[in-house]
RNA sequence: GGGCCCAUGGCUCAGCCUGGAUAGAGCACCGGCCUUCUAAGCCGGGGGUCGGGGGUUCAAAUCCCCCUGGGUCCGCCA
């Protein structure tokens, strides 16, 4: 209802400017802390017309006219700055829509196809992949909630060196079955790693291998696909842990195998239109035009194709399939990912939509699969789990061991996923074991607790069975006390914020909303009794609790996290 | 060397895109609150030259330039 009520502000202020007199290009609205909203637009008239803000606010307000704006409830000039308020119609309508289901969204004729995590199958997931796993999924959440179709893609590079590297060491060194399987993988490719390492000659092994993968080798690629498959087996598990389930699995190599690469290639000969260089027989394109300084290097000398080639074609068949094309890269991804813009932007594609993070590294330094430093995703897990397993213990020893079990599933779940998203995504992090195993304020669990309180409200009146045609009956307007309207204005907010972190790309604000939101839920459920409250007020304060517990429970499924009924 | 990102109380962060009214949280620290809906909670307290310097502006944590420190990229790797 937020969203209607900014609208109504915008449309009320934008006559009211005019009828003073004013002509100006942005309202400048925005949330204060001291008003619902408020715009600073005064100090803007000020300059242009050489009068005093305060005077130009006096003026604007005088003109105003809300009698056809239900929603609007105060107007006040403050000095330079004009504060708008909601009415008590907004806050009783605001929880009737929630009570009825209407969230205030409505669906988009949009398909987006987003693709993040994409790791390279040569081992387990670690603490730095998982960034882009919960941005991106948490990204794919929001759009879809905001009413728009998501296609989510993991890219599998099944034709690189680290696939390549994993193939030549599975022909020597045993796979250690009793690992799980992506675990498994990652020594044989460290082992792999050390082997070159020590014997350089190997590497024109390496580079057969590849070859002869990219020519369609029978027994090769047997060889390949089996790597990749296992090393996939072990992360998809790993991201079902963590709440994430990507639509398609797109192999690098099919881009070869169906000729999209070498139409790409041929395409760069003919057009003509990005300069295209040879050094010792392999391709390149000048780029210079464009600010890079280095050359974009197509294929190899001996003809094979490469990595940013291939992936053209991957996000040339995105673009046909999607009206917007979102990718998820680490910053080690900046330039390269800038290229492949602005070579797709040559080729008549649509670019995509780039969303960066930045690295996470360990207190000693930056994690390396290649080196077996890194902390895995199931490690983490396997932590915070334990570590929530103790604390339901402690709690719920009334609760069959089972559920405490599936408690502290969910506990870690979303203690993983929130302590990363809500981070925005531009800050370079460093993995801190204390911090990941804090259940604490800013944590999931604190925001699971406060669900699992609503849950617990309305357990004891039996749930919540109220039909749709008694809702408009709830004396509502009897919830005004500054715990209730705060909270209630929280809830109102919710489609709002959604759409901002859709529209941004930016999944922490909605992680920063879920907190602000349980933060005004626990004044209410501290300062207003519900069950033991008077008949009406009892029936009004239970809505608000019902009406939480929706908005909560939809904030924490776009977060990916659980919102559990008890714990 | 060049490009990009980051720097906000002891620690971890929000706010920066779109400049405005007292810079918000959490952890840690100190002091309170379980005979009332789950204390993974709530209340109070101390603690900040928003890395440094210049500039733009009536107004800068927010925009621009320079510097410092950290990260990252600049492969016929992915």
């Amino acid at each position: 209802m937020f969203k209607q009520f900014k609208r109504e502000v915008e449309t009320a202020l934008k006559k009211a400017i005019e009828d003073a007199g004013y002509r100006v290009n942005d309202l400048e609205l925005g949330i204060s802390p001291f008003a619902d909203l408020a715009t600073t637009v005064c100090y803007r008239i000020a300059s242009s017309y050489k009068v005093p803000p305060d005077r130009a606010a006096k003026k604007i307000v005088e003109a105003m006219d809300t009698s056809d704006m239900p929603l609007i409830g105060e107007v006040k000039a403050s000095g330079p700055y004009i504060n708008f308020y909601t009415s008590d119609r907004f806050l009783t309508e605001s929880l009737r829509a929630i009570l009825k289901g209407d969230l205030g969204f409505e669906s988009k004729d949009e398909v987006i196809i987003l693709e993040h995590t994409s790791a390279n199958p040569d081992g387990p997931l670690h603490i730095g992949h998982i960034r882009n796993t919960v941005i991106g999924d948490t990204l794919a959440r929001i759009l879809r909630r905001a009413g728009m179709r998501v296609e989510v893609e993991y890219y599998v590079n099944d034709m690189g060196r680290q696939a390549a590297l994993v193939v030549l060491g599975l022909e020597r060194f045993e796979l250690d079955r009793s690992k799980k399987i992506d675990h498994a993988i990652a020594d044989v490719y460290v082992k792999a790693n050390r082997l070159i390492e020590e014997n350089p000659e190997l590497k024109s092994e390496v580079d057969q291998l590849i070859r002869r993968y990219e020519e369609g080798d029978e027994e090769v690629t047997a060889r390949f696909r089996e790597a990749v498959i296992l090393s996939l087996e072990g992360i998809r598990q790993s991201l079902l842990r963590l709440g994430v389930d990507h639509d398609l699995f797109v192999w690098e190599s099919d881009f070869v195998r169906t000729g999209d690469v070498s139409k790409i290639i041929s395409w760069m000969k003919e057009d003509g239109s990005i300069p295209l260089v040879e050094k010792e027989g392999a391709l390149m394109l000048d780029l210079s035009e464009a600010g890079f300084d280095k050359e974009f290097v197509l294929c190899r000398s001996d003809g094979t194709s490469i990595y940013a080639t291939r992936d053209l074609a991957y996000h040339r068949f995105k673009a046909r399939r999607g009206d917007r094309v979102i990718d998820v890269f680490g910053a080690d991804h900046k330039l390269i990912s800038s290229q492949l813009s602005y070579i797709l932007g040559k080729m008549g594609v649509k670019k995509p939509e780039i969303v960066i993070f930045e690295f996470v590294s360990l207190p000693e330094g930056s994690m390396s699969t290649r080196e077996g430093k890194f902390i895995s995703c199931d490690e983490l897990i396997d932590e915070v789990e334990a570590r929530a397993r103790i604390e339901v213990d402690k709690r719920r020893g009334d609760l069959p061991a089972e559920k405490r079990a599936e408690i502290a599933r969910a506990v870690a779940r979303g203690a993983i996923r929130y302590d990363i998203v809500k981070v925005s995504p531009e800050k370079p992090t460093v993995f801190d074991w204390d911090k990941a195993l804090d259940f604490e304020k800013q944590s999931a669990p604190y925001l699971q607790y406060a669900h699992a309180r609503c849950c617990s409200i309305l357990r004891k009146v039996g749930g919540w069975d109220v039909r749709e045609e008694e809702i408009s009956a709830i004396p509502l307007d009897l919830l005004r006390t500054d715990q209730e309207i705060k909270l209630i204005k929280m809830l109102s907010k919710f489609s709002y914020i959604i759409e901002e972190a859709a529209r941004t790309l930016k999944p922490n604000l909605l992680a920063t909303y879920a907190k602000d939101l349980v933060d005004s839920f626990n004044l209410f459920y501290r300062d207003c009794p519900v069950l033991n409250a008077e008949d009406d007020l009892r029936k009004a304060r239970l809505a608000l609790v019902e009406a939480t517990r929706i908005i909560l429970s939809e904030t924490l499924e776009t977060l990916g996290i659980e919102a559990l009924e008890e714990m």
